[in-house]
DNA sequence: GGAAATTTTGACCAGTTGGAAAAATGTTAG
DNA sequence: CTAACATTTTTCCAACTGGTCAAAATTTCC
């Protein structure tokens, strides 16, 4: 039954091809993308605005979030933010671009020379913090990927699977060499972003279900603590002889 | 510097409070929610809405989504839809309601009786299928989540930490039997959680990052496997004597 | 201090959005 | 067949949205 035929979603759904008249002049009474080296002062709205729109697009995403709504948590007027970035997508565009950048700090540092299950729990720890310390910043990228990355397609596909390969085959030499549990390296990696990001993500659930008591700061430990002790345990290499061929 | 107050984003952000001229009345033009026991024709035209939401809704989250982009999935008309589903928030509800039941079936299903090990395998196989066959359904909620599930609060604070208390419980009392490593049961429920929905959430970024080798069933057999494994020697009850006081 | 440049504001616009009303078109039981 | 009911379409609206623009207020630099 139900014959109908159900369209997908696509992605510049309904708005966006909404060209205006805009950009063909651009910096006519927009100055700030000059050619002038940037006030401070610029700078330091800008900031505000950025600041401003990481809490309202990491809680409602890009469509959801309206710039009279960023305008209001930046404390300005919309025309006043709108002097700053002249569209809503380059304030998105801007706080995505500087994400991905320390979003994946953590993973680039993962050390080659390293000792491998030390290298596993800092970058575990370090993960960790994160969520704990930016956990808005968590949820932009959470909340672009459960959108199906459209803006940032590229960006993953390219640098961040490069970087993802070349860390997992860091891991396979390792468990080659014995010094770890012989298993999928990408699973891996996959399942150390999603237990530490589920800490951010996830926040209002996690808090739920501990209730009021562990919650404040020690909601983060024992989860350093849980993780660790999974991750290490679970990857140790067993002395079972029923890996090799 | 940057003495500005940044306000924090409240959650009926700026529309909602438009309660236009609805409700006073209530059902003069809208027979759908009659004391009719809900002809076949309607149930089914729900359930084509009902789909189409998810479509939109799980992508977009609610602010994001509009009537007009469902009613377009679902094939009819705005007003049509709006026959079936007097509001829009009406619709959101019924999904997140259906969600929520099927959702945490595979934990009710938890089993006192049985051995910790199978349950816990197969509560991540279950998990697991769930993310593979009801993306939708797992982006639902964790659009949800993201926001600070402000439509669910109560569900998640009440419903779900009873079940999650229950299940920890039983967790604890296997710990206590040494037939599970000892833990924290609640990290533990947090990590199966985060890795298993992980696969739907950031299908995309998984992708990506798997590149077009082993993409097809193949990515969900290779991640049970990683995650049995992680899970079975991460929480095997070490022969070691460090544990207890 | 004052002209030039920068920043902010207020009024305004066109397109979108959630929803209302009512007319028009089926459907169905008698 | 037709009255009563169910469904769909057309038209319309007010609030919201992204964005413009010129004038006003402020800051900067000589």
């Amino acid at each position: 039954m139900s014959g109908k035929k159900l369209k997908a979603v696509e992605h510049p759904p309904v708005t966006a091809r909404r060209q205006h008249k805009a950009d063909a002049k651009a910096a006519a009474t927009h100055p700030p993308p000059r050619q002038r080296p940037l006030t401070r002062i610029q700078k330091e709205k800008q900031d505000i605005i950025l600041e401003a729109a990481l809490e309202v697009f990491s809680v409602h995403g890009f469509r959801g979030s309206t710039i009279d709504q960023i305008a209001e948590v930046a404390g300005m007027s919309k025309p006043n933010l709108l002097y700053y970035f002249p569209r809503k997508e380059e304030i998105h565009r801007r706080l995505i671009a500087a994400l991905l950048d320390t979003w994946l700090a953590p993973l680039r540092d993962f050390d080659q020379n390293g000792d491998p299950f030390t290298e596993i729990r800092s970058y575990i720890r370090r993960k960790l913090e994160m969520a704990r310390d930016f956990p808005r910043e968590s949820r932009l990228f959470a909340n672009e990927m459960l959108q199906g990355a459209p803006r940032i397609s590229e960006m993953i596909e390219i640098d961040l699977k490069a970087l993802v390969d070349e860390k997992a085959k860091i891991l396979l030499t390792w468990m080659e060499q014995g010094r770890l549990a012989r298993t999928d390296p990408y699973h891996l990696i996959f399942s150390i972003w999603a237990t530490t990001q589920h800490y951010a993500d996830f926040d209002v659930q996690v808090r739920a279900v501990l209730g009021k008591g562990r919650n404040g700061e020690g909601r983060f430990e024992d989860a350093a603590r849980y993780l660790e002790q999974l991750f290490m345990h679970g990857l140790s290499p067993k002395p079972r002889m029923n890996g090799s061929a």
